[in-house]
DNA sequence: TAGCAAATGCAATACTATTGCATTACCGCA
DNA sequence: TGCGGTAATGCAATAGTATTGCATTTGCTA
C-alpha cells in the first residue's frame, strides 16, 4: 500500500479528518526523496496550481510526525515519510550531505546498547535520534 | 585546565585572534549547563552590562564549532561547550527533555558498528549525530 | 442534508539567520 | 611601548522560519 494511502487509513482510524490540505502534504512528502521543509512543501503545491498556507503545513507536519508517518530530519530541517511505517522502535538515518537523498533503518542491538550505556550513565532515555552524515552511492 | 582557557590556547595556536567578543562567548558557554542558543548567550551577556552583537554571537559560534570546542545540539537548537576535550571521534549526547541538561560521551564500538552498517548499505558515512532525550537523574 | 466540531486561512508578530560594508581592535614588529 | 596591517566586529538591512488567536470553512456523523 502507498504512504499516501496507508496515512489515510491512519488518520481515519484515530478519528482524525481527510482533508485537502492533509492530502497535499502527505503527497508533497510521498514524491520527495530527500527532506523537505515546510516552505519547501508550499511551492510544491503551489506549481500545481494551488495554494496551502504555510501555517497549515506547519500543523499538518506536526500531527503526522505525532502519528509517525513523518519523520523530522533535524540536520536537514526538513521532513521526510517515514520509509519503514511497519517496524516500530528506533529509527535511523543516513542522509547524504551532497544531494539530501535518506536512507532509513533500524537495528534493535545498536538502540539497546545505546540505552545500556544512558543508563549506566544514569540517564532514563526514551527517544534516540541518529542521523550519520556522508556520502550516498551517487554522489561519492 | 579550564574550557575557557583550553579555548583561549586553541585560538591563538591556529592564529586566530583573542577578542573580547570570543572571549565572553566562550565565557557564557562554560557557564551553561544546557545548551545556549545565539540570543540565549545575548542575553547573558547583556545582564552583566554589556553587549555584543548577535552577528557576532553566531559568528564566534560557527568557529568554534569548526575547532570543536563547541558542539551544536540540534533536538535543542542551542550549543553546548565540548565536554570532552581531548577525545577526538563521534561524540554522543544524553539531553534532559526536561531540564535541558547535558551528558556527553563517546563509545567507539558504537560508532564502528554505525559505520559498518551504513556501509552495507552502500553509503560512505563521515559523521554521526547522535542525541538521546529522556529524563536525567534529578528530573525524573 | 443539516449541524457540529475540527481544521483551515488570514493577519499579525516573534524568533532565527545571513550578507555587505564601514569601523574597530588585536597582534607582531620595531 | 607604540604603530601599522589585517582580521574581526558592529550596524543596517533583509530573508527565512515559526507561532498565536480568531473568524470562516469543511469533513463527517446522524
Amino acid at each position: 500500500m502507498s504512504f499516501v494511502k496507508y496515512s489515510i487509513q491512519v488518520l481515519r482510524s484515530k478519528g482524525y479528518k481527510v482533508t485537502r490540505p492533509r492530502k497535499e502534504v502527505l503527497e508533497a512528502v510521498e514524491s520527495a526523496t530527500a527532506p523537505v521543509s515546510p516552505y519547501d512543501i508550499s511551492r510544491m503545491v503551489q506549481q500545481q496550481g494551488k495554494h496551502l498556507d504555510h501555517v497549515t503545513i506547519y500543523r499538518v507536519l506536526d500531527l503526522l510526525c505525532s502519528l509517525n508517518l513523518v519523520h523530522k530530519v533535524l540536520s536537514r530541517g526538513g521532513f521526510v515519510k517515514c520509509g519503514l511505517l511497519d517496524e516500530p522502535g528506533c529509527h535511523r538515518f543516513l542522509v547524504c550531505r551532497e544531494c539530501g537523498v535518506l536512507q532509513e533503518f533500524t537495528d534493535e542491538a545498536l538502540c539497546y546498547q545505546e540505552s545500556q550505556i544512558a543508563r549506566r550513565m544514569g540517564f532514563y532515555p526514551e527517544h534516540h535520534l541518529t542521523e550519520s552524515s556522508g556520502l550516498c552511492q551517487r554522489c561519492r
